[in-house]
DNA sequence: GTCTATATAGCGATAGAC
DNA sequence: GTCTATCGCTATATAGAC
């Protein structure tokens, strides 16, 4: 049991240990067994939570959006629409040696997810949603008639050089680009 | 057997089927079997050209590692280096259908491989090496000193807007994003 | 060189004792 | 509610006939 797991019911438990294995090594090459043992519950109990294995991922998908939802309301509390979205950003240079070493923890998901199952629209496009749509909110307030173009080029720079950073293993890559972006808020009308 | 595997030898055959399956479905969702199956050759003939899974992969790596050269030499005839961006841009909008379906073919492929092996740098990190060391390139000659910087931003948005068609399964998110950038490069200096 | 048959191992999932 | 034992399947990889 790893110390990200102690003090918790054996459900949470298996959810996060879940989330970072999946993180770290993927979804696909995660087993039942290996988050069984992180989260220090018995191989086959994890059944009686999960009926089955993709229970387990649509868990992990909710337990991500929970965050994510929980990290913009906290934004929320900014005063300016463009301390807001800075804010936001900031949220993947501070992790950015994580980010590096796994990718975006959003973004790799959704990237692995996207061909394990063929739905149009999967449940875990949610997860970049919500935070595009937060960043058009914001774009919007600011006057800009072009909120939705511009809030898509900015999410796609954090993804994308989130998945530089993590194929040339260089966090720089992650905090300078969030920087720039940083930069071009200030300059923006 | 599929079109686009017919009359080539049989090693080919399967670096080709390995590369659209992989493309489609994944590298961990694709069995030896399947690829055989593409390529019209029996399951068991497969360990006679590759010895491993592995060996297939890295096989497929060099296959796409030849495509991402040869495109980049034929973009080098273009007269100035704007021109030249543009050109690889516009293979991004030009292929927004498939990415929408299935994500960037290098973009997915090395986030995926990014977390099956845990090497420092790994051998799919070329593929977007090269075409970032081109952008940088382009943009040095037309005298800029941030030219890395830019390079870096101006592929991250490639590889992000790809991530988001995916995600959302919407080919205009790619379509339009290139053509932002292509607008931004009109803007340049 | 080509192909079939199969060894071996690890997976998700289940049955049922406690 | 909790846990053990195990089933059934599918994967990679190999051995060896042709």
């Amino acid at each position: 049991m790893t110390d990200s797991t102690v003090g918790r019911g054996k459900r949470d438990r298996l959810i996060l240990s879940a989330a970072e294995l999946f993180h770290a090594q993927g979804v696909q090459k995660t087993t039942i067994a290996q988050v069984a043992e992180r989260a220090d519950v018995p191989a086959g109990n994890v059944y009686y939570y999960f009926k089955t294995f993709e229970e387990l991922v649509d868990a992990v998908i909710a337990h991500h959006l929970g965050l994510v939802r929980h990290n913009l309301e906290r934004l929320s509390s900014r005063r300016s629409p463009k301390a807001r979205v800075k804010g936001l950003v900031e949220l993947w240079s501070t992790s950015a040696d994580l980010v590096a070493e796994n990718g975006c923890p959003l973004g790799s998901l959704s990237s692995e997810l996207n061909k394990l199952h063929d739905l149009e629209t999967p449940h875990e496009a949610e997860l970049l949603s919500e935070v595009l749509d937060f960043i058009e909110r914001q774009l919007r307030e600011l006057g800009r008639r072009d909120a939705r173009a511009l809030a898509v080029t900015t999410l796609s720079r954090i993804q994308g050089a989130a998945l530089l950073a993590n194929t040339f293993s260089d966090a720089s890559i992650m905090r300078d680009e969030v920087r720039r972006i940083e930069r071009w808020l200030d300059e923006l009308a």
